[in-house]
DNA sequence: TTGCTCCTCACGTCACGTGAGGTGGC
DNA sequence: TTGCTCCTCACGTCACGTGAGGTGGC
């Protein structure tokens, strides 16, 4: 049997399935952020599945907590360095302090993006509060504006 | 007795305050999202606490929603209208169909913005659960690496 | 062959940042 | 008089949007 095809998509494709344009996907590539898997033979890029997963990354901590994505693509370079030391567990020879290193390192910026996110719904719920204090308002002065008969 | 002074800022003062630049003060007057509420006599701009209030409120709306200028703007000038007529309000003759309409359209706007806020911290609440689990990879995977000894 | 999507420049835009050069109030 | 802050241009920047003009795959 043969290997399931890897279903690429072109970058129109992409670009809805993330709901971005593509602009920003060819501008990603040039910062550096989102290298498509492949390419056609008429050199058109090729997205796969995770590749789409690591563009809604980025837009989640784009849109959500305001990043920039110099910031970004550091974060997502310390993963990448995670993620090949964990593939090359398995042989034997691995330094474990180095492994141990990167895992410090990945921890400390998930902890430090899991503040950010706090921080962000701490001062959202207080916007909510005022917002309900005002829709308050709005239904007093309408109650002293008169009874509107029915 | 003299009234107390009204106690205006210069521009620096306002967005110190504000934890903005000076730059922002003047881009936003230029866009017609606030006017200091006086100038002095050498031409510089003086700033109440309502304009520094204002200048809050259009911040949170920035900041927190990533709402565009023009919006905001949109936003509070329907609000100062709504101010306008309530300042009329005591005064024989006015329309109360026109302020029902007034009211009408600050409480669809506040309705509009309770959403959008909700929508965020729903969005950020699933950010949240992500790094939690994530950070519950990391602790895995560092008690897979071995026990550190004593 | 005809559309549609893709490609690479390259200029435009929004919300400011950052000097350049000069004026005004303790 | 000396700093410090203010003023108005005006160019720079970041993250794209938007054509301009041309090529490639069902």
């Amino acid at each position: 049997m043969t290997t399931t095809e890897p279903e690429l998509l072109r970058i129109g494709q992409a670009a809805e399935a993330a709901g971005v344009s593509t602009r920003t996907l060819r501008y990603y590539e040039q910062r550096g952020l989102l290298r498509p898997s492949g390419h056609s033979p008429g050199g058109e890029r090729r997205y796969s599945a995770a590749d789409i997963e690591r563009l809604r990354t980025i837009r989640q901590l784009v849109d959500q907590l305001g990043t920039d994505l110099d910031t970004v693509r550091a974060l997502l370079d310390a993963e990448d360095r995670l993620a090949g030391i964990r593939a090359e567990y398995r042989k034997p020879g691995q330094s474990p302090a180095r492994q141990e290193q990167l895992l410090d390192e990945a921890e400390s910026m998930n902890a430090a993006l899991r503040a950010q996110v706090a921080t962000r719904i701490a001062a959202l719920a207080a916007l909510q509060t005022y917002l309900e204090e005002r829709a308050a308002r709005y239904v007093a002065a309408r109650d002293e504006l008169g009874p509107r008969s029915e």
